[in-house]
DNA sequence: GTCCGTATCATACAAACGTATGAATGATAC
DNA sequence: GTATCATTCATACGTTTGTATGATACGGAC
């Protein structure tokens, strides 16, 4: 059914791949229906038929899309969050690097949004992904409670109130930008961004840790 | 153009306020482009060309349902922000009144999602409702940043940092409840969701009011 | 050379889409 | 009763959609 290329990991940019690129950045832009396969193969310089041969169908290459997006992502960000022993520094690294790739990777935002805003169940990709990454942040304030570094309370919503921090960043930027006066384009304008959110979130995680209550980054 | 209704505000649903009823409950279910014009006039009981003839176009209708679904947000909020004089007790407020409307109209998700995820720029209810419930969130920051209340920092900032509480949970409610395991079925696990975010966000704007300090909600 | 599986190609097809059109309907005003 | 108006209705049109089909090109194996 043409779901593994035979050709070995080639070196120019194959049919298959240019379908995933173009795929990555059309459904990015406007949406999965509102991409059509014939945009998708135009933009890629493939045939109309490419897609149904190399993926199946239009979701087919949806779903490839999604996990070649995502999985760096996870990938990324467990490293981060695995490179600290005390939990508290592990927080703030799961932090900067959810931060750093979400900035860097802006096409994630839209990708992950249309799925979030339809009703039905969430695709395998979207699901492994949040559960990799809420598990890492439920284990370090875990930690962090035995130690007593961090402030009591049901792990799983202390999470999720650290979470939010680089998740509404990402998601709600073209927001923040056009109705907040908040820009993310300058590398210092990130930089700001950063610092006020790891500082919000240690002081909100209850930890006297030694930046938790210096003063507030302007 | 058929903008608006001649008949004086009736009592029974008319053909217009059905269609705005269709087009909120299926334009939140399954998103703009996957809706069709026919299964919104089905479910409406009205005839196919309702749409054209009332709002213009789908696009009109579209703007229809997020102006109607979105105005009583802006109002519920801001008068929960200017009912207490005491910004910290504003934000709670702010915070207690936006968690409960997102979750007494959950479409409101989907159909803000829809248009977060779109690169063009937002329409114009979007737009409105983000700079609304944000200026006053600012507003209060200031004001408890003047009296010593809030820590420094840039306010718009801190703004999105509290924000972040009842948007994410709002926006990502289906994410949670998937792949974290976070339900916000009950009446009681909503209250255990709102009273962590509030004492998280207390304790990260720095202000050691009378619940910030108090055990965590377990 | 011949064979064979992979890949690309042009083209066709049925279905669904948003919108336009013009006739029918029904209440209100005079 | 009749004219007038907003509204509803059935139907048609032209596009665009995702997918299917069958032919053609290519590149190693033998």
């Amino acid at each position: 059914m043409g779901t593994g290329s035979v050709r070995a990991a080639g070196k120019e940019p194959t049919t298959r791949e240019a379908l995933l690129e173009a795929g990555r950045e059309l459904f990015a832009a406007a949406g999965y229906h509102a991409t059509s396969i014939r945009s998708i193969t135009g933009s890629a310089g493939a045939n109309l038929g490419a897609v149904t041969y190399h993926f199946g169908s239009k979701e087919g290459l949806y779903h490839a899309v999604l996990e070649n997006a995502l999985a760096p992502f996870r990938r990324v960000v467990r490293v981060a969050a695995e490179s600290r022993t005390a939990p508290l520094e592990g927080i703030e690294a799961f932090l900067r690097a959810s931060f750093q790739h979400l900035l860097d990777h802006p096409e994630l935002r839209a990708l992950m949004l249309e799925q979030l805003a339809s009703e039905g169940p969430l695709p395998e990709p979207v699901k492994r992904t949040f559960r990799s990454n809420f598990g890492l942040l439920r284990k370090l304030i875990e930690a962090g409670q035995e130690e007593g570094t961090i402030c009591g309370g049901d792990p799983r919503l202390l999470a999720v109130a650290v979470a939010a921090q680089p998740a509404v960043l990402n998601l709600l930027r073209p927001v923040l930008e056009q109705a907040g006066g908040i820009s993310t384009a300058s590398r210092e304008d990130r930089e700001v961004i950063i610092e006020n959110a790891i500082r919000f979130v240690r002081a909100g995680l209850g930890a006297p840790g030694p930046s938790s209550n210096r003063e507030a980054v302007r």
